[in-house]
DNA sequence: TTTATACTATTGGTTCAACCAAATGCAGGC
DNA sequence: GCCTGCATTTGGTTGAACCAATAGTATAAA
């Protein structure tokens, strides 16, 4: 079941997809209750979900709202987006570089966890387990940043699941270890608490995977 | 009234404070309700607004719980205020230079209309005003970065809706003057398409908002 | 005609009582 | 000791009814 997930995000791909914009007022709750086919109360914890992101409001005796910051940006989850390989360059430099700044022990501790298999693929050969293992690692980063909204948006760019694995997949052996050792160089940064050498050093695995990448 | 939000906060402040800690289980909501005197229902409209924002999540037959990622230091305002501190400094430049490479002519002209406002609100010294102009110039910047990752996690970075707008208002009228002369340097460079210097003055920007930001 | 007031319909907020569905825990049987 | 099956616990859903704030309209006064 778990009808209000699912209402909360047809709602949330109304906006996103600008059927309903900011400002506008959406229909009475007791008509969008009819319309999704489900009870009054079902939509309002719906609609509460989306009120505690900030995407919805409401006006006791005037309607409920799509507020203003909330636009097609605003709405976006990791199940909607798309992977764009222009958005990683950028964010995720930023993100390693919070990371150095506020990874715990116990992150960091994760995060050596994390590098160890990368090592092994590279060392195996298995490009699948390689993809696996740098996506995990990249998590293991965004955790360390310890900002909820930023890992998100790291998140929606990083392949998940079946798609797009092939990004993080080298051309050659030499290449599979340049991208391992750079990781390697990022986790160094950020145990010494580095923010700029570490996002330097993200940059520079960036750059790596876009310029060893298949075709 | 407005019950659900005053239920949804001293939940909230409940977490902050530590009594209820990640991995936690929340007491049934039909205790929950009794003991905060409301009906199940209105319990359970303050729970989705927290488990809409990440803070909370309920499984079947099991219970309702506070996400692991989201302990004490996410769920509170305050720290949420934070996460926008350290994230902003970060992106902010990314998705400038991004802009001063990409931007066309249609957004440059977007940007120089939503400029204005903000030397309005300086004038006219009004801090919503003021507060208001700049993310909508801010904006205005990640939509000319034309990416629309980035323009999600900047967007979650900023003041949504009625959140925190007194991130963006300066302590005087000097620093007032400041901020709008950096942005006017900001959308300069961005005209004359030059990506460092325009992630130089986002920099700027952002450090004379949190060195004149009220405490 | 214009303005002010009162009323009514609309719309979100709250409550209640009951039932459904998934997970848990315990008792009995092997 | 382990497994099965039932009863309990707990979140999910429903429908109806009523409260409270707003907005729009009709009416009355200036």
């Amino acid at each position: 079941m778990e009808k209000q997930q699912h209402i909360a995000s047809l709602i949330e791909e109304k906006i996103r997809s600008g059927k309903w914009q900011p400002h506008d007022r959406l229909p009475p709750e007791r008509q969008l209750a009819e319309d999704f086919g489900v009870s009054r109360n079902t939509l309002r914890t719906a609609l509460r979900m989306l009120h505690g992101r900030g995407i919805l409001g409401s006006r006791q005796g005037s309607g409920t709202y799509v507020e203003p910051a909330s636009g097609t940006a605003a709405c976006t989850t990791r199940q909607n987006l798309f992977y764009r390989l222009d958005g990683l360059p950028h964010l995720l430099p930023a993100v390693a570089a919070l990371c150095a700044q506020r990874a715990s022990p116990q992150a960091l501790l994760e995060l050596e966890r994390l590098l160890t298999p990368v090592g092994v693929a590279v060392q195996a050969g298995l490009a699948a387990d390689f993809a696996a293992a740098q996506t995990a690692f990249l998590r293991g980063i965004a955790h360390g940043a310890d900002n909820p909204q930023l890992a998100a948006a790291l998140e929606s760019l990083l392949p998940s699941g079946r798609y797009f694995p092939e990004l993080f997949t080298a051309r050659t052996e030499a290449e599979h270890e340049s991208v391992f050792a750079c990781l390697a160089r990022l986790l160094g940064a950020v145990r010494r608490k580095e923010p700029e050498p570490a996002a330097s050093y993200a940059a520079d695995y960036i750059a790596l995977l876009l310029r060893s990448r298949r075709p």
